[in-house]
DNA sequence: CGTTTTAAACTACACTTGTAGTATTACGCC
DNA sequence: GGCGTAATACTACAAGTGTAGTTTAAAACG
């Protein structure tokens, strides 16, 4: 019970993010698309995979003898555990947590103006209730 | 290594909270913060806490027959580090990251307002550039 | 001083992860 | 139809983690 929540390793988010990107994909194309990034084994992404189903969060069919995997969490859910762990690491403090966030990150003119618009709306739906 | 950056799980970081917040702690004293949350035997945190030793994130003077230990890294390079797992798990794009964030986690009006200022001086300091 | 308490050291153990080799078996090609 | 190819199944193994018991030794208390 390493990880409470239902986090992803590193690696493991990348085998996902393949997963939410093409919706389905077998074992040989995951592995297609990490490998630019990282040398793996062809039999290392199907243990993975095989493993991430025992954990719920992929789900297969058959076709042929091949196995076609699909995500079984979106990966807005996972983005969301995610931001809750580090909203913990700032105890709590969501404020803190965008100001290290701009000052430490590249942030364009661009993200600056979109944020500024949630932002505003935000301050409109509080005023709303 | 299941874990790149130097990454802390949940317990980890808990224990490094309390270092953080107390300065220097024994075991002891840790433990007793902790077990409020989490029942835990006192050997357990002691274990831990060697075991952050070994890993480079705390360390320890003695005194008497008792350690006191110390955390050796920043509580904001750990929040940083988890930062850039998230920013990973959203592709990099910050907007999107704090429109979740926005959209998931109870803000108020202070929040805000605080955040609405730090962007409006991020603002500012793109433009001098 | 002997007994209880307390600290740290050492040992243990199950589980997950990263990583991949080996075995088995079905397919498609010549 | 035999053979290489490719896919899954099975096995392996070292690290790291969560969790804590056992051992040893010192300190504190009465």
């Amino acid at each position: 019970m390493t990880r409470r929540r239902q986090d992803l390793t590193d690696l493991q988010q990348e085998l996902m993010r393949v997963l939410w990107q093409k919706g389905e994909a077998t074992a040989s194309e995951v592995w297609d698309v990490l490998r630019a990034r990282k040398p793996l084994a062809t039999t290392t992404v199907a243990t993975m995979l095989s493993r991430l189903e025992k954990k719920g969060v992929v789900s297969h069919r058959v076709e042929g003898r091949t196995f076609i995997y699909r995500p079984r969490v979106e990966e807005a859910a996972v983005r969301s555990s995610l931001l809750d762990r580090v909203k913990d690491a700032f105890a709590g403090d969501v404020a803190a947590l965008m100001a290290q966030l701009l000052d430490e990150h590249e942030v364009d003119a661009d993200d600056l103006a979109r944020v500024r618009e949630l932002i505003a709306a935000k301050q409109r739906e509080l005023e709303g209730k």
